[in-house]
DNA sequence: ATATATATTTTAATAATTAAAACATATATT
DNA sequence: AATATATGTTTTAATTATTAAAATATATAT
């Protein structure tokens, strides 16, 4: 009996979360519609933006890959000019990773796309979404 | 003005979306945690098991990849023992991939690292979450 | 100075993905 | 029935992405 609940739980978990990755996918590949750009590459620029920039090393954490991976990750992303490297003077070991101007410009016109009542509901949604699943995790 | 608070919304979403990506992700690695498999090899599995098989074309459609791809990924969880071809007796063009015995119990398994009580919670939460983004998307 | 550690890039090899052709089966047309 | 066309999967060859390890550059400690 006590297996059921559990077995019956662990659909329900497995459903549900499938559902949520898609949904956010969904949402990515809306906001990338006529960008030849792939997922990890818009994600990559969005997270640049949120951050003010990342080191290499940071963006190779964020997706689990080797700094190799990043070097050419970004050099194609620089050869569209979308960002940019910057040497930091504190540390000249390390590289910034950045936005140029028409990267900032490319990300913002992402969003064009919605109504300014759509972006204020889907805003509050996904802090809610954000809030609940911290319960959890 | 208005402007503003546009900008605000944008910034808003893009940070909530990554960080819900974030967590779902780390969810699935958590699952995956002393399994040798990929992200995408876990979630393969996971959808074979809540729709009870998939033909090749819809896991092509689900990953965005070619069905060479499908092909491939599956050899590979095949070799392992994971899921299984059956060609299908109704139209035998179509193969369907199906979580073998095996394959059952190592995605019942991955979920045992989770006490009753926790997955329950979980189960509850993700419902609610899913709920709330069918709100948007 | 020298040694050791850290951050990124380069290199060569491996693995994953694609586009197109091949193969197998189904459905429609004559 | 024979032929043509369409659909679903696999194979193939080429391209692209990723890795592990070496190389490069800078920092820190002895």
């Amino acid at each position: 009996m006590s297996e059921n609940v559990q077995t019956h739980n662990i659909e329900i978990i497995m459903k549900e979360m499938l559902e949520i990755q898609h949904k956010s996918k969904m949402f990515v590949n809306l906001l990338s519609e006529g960008e030849s750009l792939s997922q990890n590459q818009l994600i990559l620029l969005l997270q640049l933006r949120i951050n003010g920039g990342m080191k290499a090393t940071e963006i190779a954490d964020f997706f689990n890959v080797t700094p190799g991976a990043v070097t050419s990750m970004c050099d194609k992303l620089e050869a569209l000019n979308l960002i940019h490297r910057i040497r930091e003077n504190e540390d000249r070991r390390v590289v910034k990773l950045m936005l140029t101007s028409v990267g900032e410009g490319k990300v913002q016109d992402l969003f064009m796309k919605f109504s300014h009542e759509k972006l204020t509901d889907i805003a509050e949604v996904l802090q809610n979404v954000n809030k609940l699943m911290g319960t959890i995790f």
